[in-house]
DNA sequence: AAAAGATATGAGCATATGTTCATATGTTCA
DNA sequence: TGAACATATGAACATATGCTCATATCTTTT
């Protein structure tokens, strides 16, 4: 049979690709992407909004942190979240539309 | 203190978004869902192709037909897989793009 | 109808994931 | 320096996830 000449990209490709898809992937994960789309906000107002624990939203944020999608800079005690970069929210716009068009 | 008026999507919302990311966000369906980005495939094409068990592709070509990503034509005795939306193909697109700007 | 090819499905298992609880670390201000 | 506030971290646990193996279902061809 002929080839179809099918292509994937890298394993580090794939990789970089799928955990950032995975940091969107769950809901709360998302929930804190889409406030800190609208603004910055610290630890425990991140907690309060989505309603679990301070432990939780951490130990979520450590995760996107390491991902590279959001950033910590802290101001006083507390350290105000932020996403990281203006490609992560140009992904997530285009989501935002995709949905709000079914 | 005053309120951020933080807003959050509504529950169904959110569940379909991290739907979507969700299944982007596992190794394997990403690369289901990279071959079917440049063309249709059978079941076992994929699994030759990303060498893994008829199984396992069938079981995530499940996933991806229930989130609404993939439809199956049957052809035969074949089921040539695509893409079922432009909208999932514009984000594949963007994040493609975004993940070869680094 | 039977055989062969292609895909789907269910059970079982090992690993990954997300949350809580308790506690540690870091920061400010009296 | 110590108390109070804010964030981070580690252990433990329950649930979710992805794969394999065996087998069922569907389609075509003889």
């Amino acid at each position: 049979m002929v080839e179809k000449n099918a292509s994937l990209p890298t394993d580090g490709e794939t990789e970089r690709s799928v955990q950032i898809f995975k940091a969107f992937g769950d809901q709360t994960r998302y929930r804190i992407l889409y406030l800190l789309f609208e603004h910055e906000l610290s630890v425990n107002e991140i907690a309060d909004i989505i309603g679990l624990s301070q432990s939780a939203i951490s130990h979520q944020l450590k995760i996107l942190r390491q991902t590279g999608l959001v950033k910590g800079i802290r101001a006083g005690q507390k350290i105000n979240y932020e996403l990281a970069d203006k490609h992560i929210i140009m992904i997530f716009q285009q989501v935002k539309e995709h949905i709000s068009e079914d």
